[in-house]
DNA sequence: CACTTGACCTGTCCGC
DNA sequence: TGCGGACAGGTCAAGT
């Protein structure tokens, strides 16, 4: 599901409404089995009464499109959402006022894609949903944290403001061979770019997602680098993309979709030259171009 | 090693 | 209205 500007969304959200907290209990009392709870949440039940239960939670982060929820008990929980995943607060009572749109969840959730709750002592609930059950919740030492064979492997946060465009067009020499898009959604080459963006930030640099990457030239490294960066920070100030499933942490969509210019607007208008938008395949996935603007030039 | 493909799941949409 | 197949925001483990 979400990409990192969802992610960044979510990790914003619920560093506002769960830092502070205290964890009561975490359970699941939904149509969940037995064995989806094991795979999405698979600490013992002796780990959760010793570094779950009463911890504090002390800060919220994110690396790539990965959740980190630390604990006052040292230990983090380790989250990725995948396609469908979501981790939504809903508060004791009234918390947010009659009508504001997180109250409209309570007795709503948990619901049959609940795979782990969250019960703070004051009555206040995070839940982690997911429909196709590719997330995962992992209870890890936060100082263990970096060991772990996906953080060792992601590439660098292309937000960061010291990761410039020679340093992005650096690190796409690892694949040459394959085609831009294989390359942009590989997450040992940047962090935190999927198919939304990936298809974003290409119209925006007019390459094809075809395009081998050894045969793009610098100048277009730099534009890419660019739109990567514009579309993410555009998508992070629109609350992120609200394709299907996607919620924030108070369980409200994102609106990056009302600005997107490729994605999904296949049949619709190039912004840019009016060209019909075409829906193609490359890498494996849908995938969204400007016939006429992304020719797979240098 | 670099690269591609299929698998993991459930739900929805589209054509017959 | 039903049914089969394709497809969906992501990563892995296999294969070549």
């Amino acid at each position: 599901m979400p990409e990192l500007p969802e992610v960044e969304t979510i990790r914003r959200g619920l560093q506002e409404l769960i830092v502070g907290k205290i964890i009561k209990t975490v359970s699941s009392d939904t149509a969940a089995t037995s064995s989806d709870m094991v795979k999405s949440f698979p600490n013992t039940p002796a780990d959760v009464e010793q570094f779950i239960k009463k911890a504090k939670i002390t800060d919220v982060r994110r690396r790539a499109k990965v959740l980190l929820i630390d604990l006052s008990t040292n230990y983090s929980l380790v989250i990725h959402l995948k396609m469908t995943g979501q981790l939504v607060f809903v508060g004791s009572g009234n918390r947010f006022g009659a009508g504001h749109p997180n109250d409209s969840l309570i007795g709503l959730l948990p619901d049959k894609s609940t795979r782990v709750v969250f019960d703070f002592t004051d009555d206040s609930h995070l839940y982690f949903n997911d429909q196709r059950k590719f997330g995962w919740v992992r209870l890890i030492p936060t100082a263990e944290v970096p060991d772990i064979d996906f953080m060792k492997k992601v590439g660098p946060e292309p937000l960061e403001a010291d990761f410039t465009a020679s340093g992005f067009a650096e690190r796409f020499k690892r694949r040459s061979r394959t085609s831009i898009k294989a390359a942009l959604l590989d997450q040992t080459v940047i962090a935190g770019v999927g198919n939304i963006y990936a298809d974003e930030s290409l119209w925006g640099a007019k390459i094809h997602p075809s395009t081998v990457v050894g045969d793009l030239s610098y100048s277009k490294f730099k534009l890419l680098y660019s739109e990567v960066r514009f579309v993410m920070n555009l998508s992070i100030d629109k609350g992120g993309s609200t394709n299907r499933n996607y919620v924030n942490a108070e369980g409200k969509k994102g609106s990056y979709m009302d600005f997107a210019r490729v994605f999904r607007r296949e049949g619709l208008p190039c912004p840019r030259c009016g060209t019909e938008i075409i829906k193609i395949r490359v890498a494996g996935r849908g995938t969204h171009i400007c016939p006429n603007c992304q020719r797979g030039s240098r």
